[in-house]
RNA sequence: GGCGGAGUAGCUCAGCUGGUUAGAGCAGCGGAAUCAUAAUCCGCGUGUCGGGGGUUCGAGUCCCUCCUCCGCUACCA
């Protein structure tokens, strides 16, 4: 079952580390880690590329102000997104740098590639300049001060620049785009953000400006040191680089073009109109699915610094736990639409779901096969039709959550899963084993032989999401490291009746607030 | 302004191509049980389905209109 699945190579968006990272970064790294979880436990081979995109001229000038070269800087912060990664269990491949010499291999190969098919060529690129944004501004959108000064948006100070620039020809590919949106349905998602794309390019599409001659922290321009490139090339080469390519063609081979590039909404434009027409342009194929997550809110209201309500990761970890965070972000919100954290609502789903709905389950069951069945695997009697009910949910469940993950509704999935959690505990309370322990031992080791398989199926769907509590839960199951993947599901890896169990512990503990607990 | 999405129980939301008394989870109230992490189970909702009009034997579910909110409307990691 294992064996003749594809290899599937799926991606994060890199972080642009010129701060700390904030809880937009973990969420994505971690939807995109149970993604590339569950396909493991399926039979796949999988890579899973996140990292950080170092260049640009604010890195230089955050750099310059900290008086750190630019390198420095980037090293200091990327190190901060990989230990949050490492914190979070992200089960990453390779943490990815465009400071890597093998990025920028890749980044001059492409552009290579582009100019060898015509689509790049030099050009002067003007206009109202905002140094702090590292932004070009139409006339219409800047604004001019009482002291006679032009201001951005932002509010940031605006001045004329007129630079040479290379441009790719982006307005060439405004048809085969939409060939592309039409012929592949499942590129962009969700389709919201499909309809979006497709409004934005049936509008026309204008040459890009992908180089700049201001600075000089980016990946050179080849033949051309006068130039480094822009952001959309250095960067969205990175899925490019941790293929593999140009060098290892085997490695390219196997893994691109990508399955999968997990990203926000915030830059689903340069992932789905010019991340394709330069794959195009350079004669390579295109990533089969972009799907654009998107973002948390602080109690509805939008996290930013000067409120003062973004919230630190490495806090939410230390404070609810990993598995407990993780659990409550893919939970919480629809994958692909936005959602809302706030402290009641987590503390809701730690009690409710994790630690009363599974944690107890487990608990109670466990517990009573510890006193009453030698701590061992119960030898079931022949199935009740309730026994079969249950059973039939939990072996149903792959089927649903495998659904669930082709439409990237991670919440289903978990939707689904805790349905058959409160289904069992129903089951349970029903058939009373506390009871039947007097009246009729065998008809108990039979109740608690079908829940602990029902908790054992759910701690192997689950681990995708929690997987250091659902390791916890396979191992009071007494389940050997080797029969916790997909294939272990069902029928195909029940229980066996005599296997020791070790002593139960709690898995999934109740949050008590801190002040409660002093 | 244009295009698109949304407005359903206190909260978060399901409700497919129109058809039994509009559902779930959480919260709340009442009860049971006591294996278990004060966990679990059972029972309880008279909701103008944003307002108004229309089509239809019949409309959250289609059409029109109005109100409110949100997204997109090119180079912002």
């Amino acid at each position: 079952m294992a064996t003749s699945k594809s290899p599937y190579y799926v991606t994060t968006a890199i972080a642009y580390p010129n701060g700390v990272p904030h809880i937009g970064h973990v969420y994505e790294a971690i939807a995109t880690d149970a993604i590339a979880r569950f396909h493991r436990l399926d039979g796949r081979d999988v890579r899973f590329l996140t990292g950080t995109d170092e260049h640009g001229l604010k890195m230089a000038q955050t750099a310059a102000r900290e008086g750190v070269a630019p390198i420095d800087w980037a090293t200091r912060n990327s190190l901060r997104f990989k230990a949050m990664d490492e914190l979070y269990g992200i089960s990453f491949d390779r943490f990815i740098r465009t400071t890597d010499t093998d990025h920028y291999a890749a980044s001059q190969e492409l552009w290579r590639r582009m100019q060898a098919a015509g689509d790049v060529y030099l050009g002067k690129y003007e206009g109202w300049y905002s140094v702090r944004d590292e932004a070009y501004f139409d006339e219409a959108e800047t604004t001019l001060a009482p002291d006679g000064t032009r201001k951005a948006p932002t509010g940031a100070p605006v001045e004329w620049v007129v630079e040479e620039s290379y441009f790719f020809r982006l307005s060439a590919y405004q048809d085969r785009l939409l060939k592309l949106y039409e012929d592949q349905p499942g590129f962009i998602g969700p389709d919201a953000r499909r309809n979006e794309v497709l409004a934005f390019v049936k509008r026309g599409l204008s040459d890009l400006s992908i180089s700049r001659t201001t600075f000089d922290w980016g990946v050179p321009v080849p033949n051309d040191l006068k130039h480094v490139m822009y952001v959309w090339v250095d960067a969205l080469t990175n899925y490019l680089t941790g293929a593999g390519f140009p060098a290892d063609e085997e490695a390219v081979a196997k893994w691109w073009p990508a399955d999968l590039h997990v990203i926000g909404k915030d830059i689903i434009r340069f992932h789905t109109v010019f991340w394709p027409a330069f794959l195009m342009s350079a004669g390579l194929p295109l990533p089969k699915r972009v799907f654009a997550h998107g973002f948390l809110y602080n109690r509805g209201e939008k996290m930013s610094k000067s409120v003062g309500n973004v919230v630190d990761p490495f806090a939410l970890a230390e404070g609810y736990g990993v598995d407990a965070v993780r659990y409550f972000l893919l939970r919480e919100a629809p994958f692909g639409q936005d959602g809302s954290y706030s402290h009641e609502a987590i503390v809701g789903r730690i009690n409710a779901d994790l630690a009363n709905d599974l944690g107890n389950l487990a608990q109670r069951s466990l517990s009573m096969i510890g006193k009453n069945c030698e701590g061992r695997a119960p030898a079931p009697a022949a199935f009740a039709a309730a026994d079969e009910a249950i059973l039939a949910a939990v072996d149903g469940l792959a089927a649903t959550v495998r659904a669930a993950f082709d439409d990237l509704a991670l919440h289903q999935a978990l939707g689904a899963i805790w349905q058959v959690v409160a289904e069992t505990n129903r089951y349970f309370a029903n058939a009373e084993p506390w009871a039947l322990k007097k009246t009729d031992p065998e008809r108990m080791a039979t109740v608690l032989y079908v829940t602990a398989e029902a908790v054992r199926n759910v701690a192997i769907l689950v681990q995708p999401f929690t997987p250091a509590a659902a390791a916890k839960l396979l191992d009071l199951l007494g389940v050997a490291g080797d029969a916790r993947s997909f294939d272990a599901l069902g029928a195909a890896g029940r229980l066996a009746p005599g296997a020791l169990f070790p002593a139960p512990q709690p898995v999934f503990p109740r949050y008590v607030e801190p002040e409660a607990a002093a």
